[in-house]
DNA sequence: CTACTATACGGAGGCACCCTCCGCTTTGCA
DNA sequence: TGCAAAGCGGAGGGTGCCTCCGTATAGTAG
């Protein structure tokens, strides 16, 4: 993560806004719809997908804990007061960079589904997770902690993910370049070991993508070549 | 856990002060001798035990994080200055009353070593522990979280917890009852996951008892009776 | 294009917490 | 009994959380 946020680097279009009227060419499962509301003015939403890069930038830099709300408002060069009215409990920002995130991934792997090399595609999809994961290991350490596990939107998360992966996993394997006994719990379960396990060298991401490196490896159907 | 702290009810004896000269009958193997140093004055050891207990009480009655260093100063009666001298950081409170803990497990195990019946003992030392682990369980996540799982403190948490349980699992073996092919590590796993998932109905002591009551009848040799 | 109002902005301010610093008190020894 | 050394404790400066409300602005109706 070099600087404003967001999963990768990709900056305009990308996926925020909690409840935007019409964005235009929805198409995605979506975490969205969930909670439904009247469409924002432009500012509002202008500072709203700020507050979102800010957050994302320093979780991704010092974890969920350790930073205060009032430096994430300074960082999006928003008053403290904004802050608080888009995302009234701390626990409300968590939830929306979360979800922010996986809604990243799952357009992520709709682009990536018509990239010309489905194992290419996949890998490079599990490396974004795992990326995504540097944000989201002490970010869903933090709401798991605080709503209880109950929350309907981290499992509707954990499907979102599963069915993108699916998805690239499913094409990789019908290309014949990826074994076909995998499943795509399996390998979200892996990228989570991964993510966890690159804590321990923490801020090393070169490590993780070793890892990843094996992974993939691993996953090749290795018929001829 | 009623009021004032420790593990039971104990109060005066029990096992505090990090560095008492000759406290009188040591015995234990103690977490204690690591840190050597000079002896304190009555006073200093007054507030010390004092702040362990009101540190004790509140973790337990509300989890180790969402205290105030001020609140437990207060409730210790001690002005907040005593507990920055006693205590540099929030981390060196924390591991001070998990090693108090520990101990407080450790002479409880030596007494009970001694009891009427070995199976009651050994019942009566879990009890004990699932108690402790109300809390220990916040304790030493935050714990965890902090050192990094390098401290050498934890580990000889860990080997005394082991060593005090090992003999009275030992001698309600040798008692003929309790199953031979349960391991001291197996149990304080198990008395773990019972801590854990005591969390889960929060609050509610009743049910670890539930279930370290059924833990207790799986261990029973069943032989006669 | 102008006027108007619902919507949103932003920061001052009240409260709690963290931690330090230093003048005052107590202890324990000679 | 006297006197250091050790310990006490709280005022105070810095920071974070969150609320409240006067001001600014976007979007719309005329």
């Amino acid at each position: 993560m070099t600087g404003t946020g967001r999963l990768t680097q990709s900056e305009g279009s990308g996926g925020s806004s909690p409840r935007a009227g019409t964005p235009a060419g929805s198409g995605v499962t979506s975490l969205r719809n969930i909670t439904a509301a009247p469409p924002m003015r432009a500012d509002a939403r202008r500072n709203y997908d700020r507050l979102i890069a800010a957050a994302t930038a320093v979780f991704a830099e010092r974890g969920a804990d350790d930073v205060s709300l009032e430096e994430i408002a300074r960082r999006a060069e928003v008053g403290i007061g904004t802050l608080y009215r888009h995302f009234p409990s701390r626990q409300s920002l968590l939830e929306a960079v979360y979800a922010d995130q996986v809604e990243g991934l799952e357009l992520l792997a709709a682009k990536l589904l018509t990239a010309e090399s489905p194992k290419a595609a996949l890998a490079e999809w599990l490396r974004a997770m795992v990326q995504f994961g540097r944000t989201k290991r002490s970010l869903s350490a933090a709401l798991v902690e605080m709503i209880g596990k109950e929350s309907e939107l981290l499992s509707s998360c954990a499907a979102v993910l599963r069915t993108s992966l699916g998805a690239l996993l499913e094409r990789a394997q019908q290309a014949g370049e990826v074994r076909q006994d995998v499943q795509a719990a399996d390998l979200l379960r892996l990228a989570h070991a991964l993510i966890l396990a690159a804590d321990w060298y923490a801020g090393d991401t070169s490590q993780a993508d070793r890892m990843l490196g094996l992974l993939m490896d691993g996953l090749t159907t290795r018929p001829a070549d």
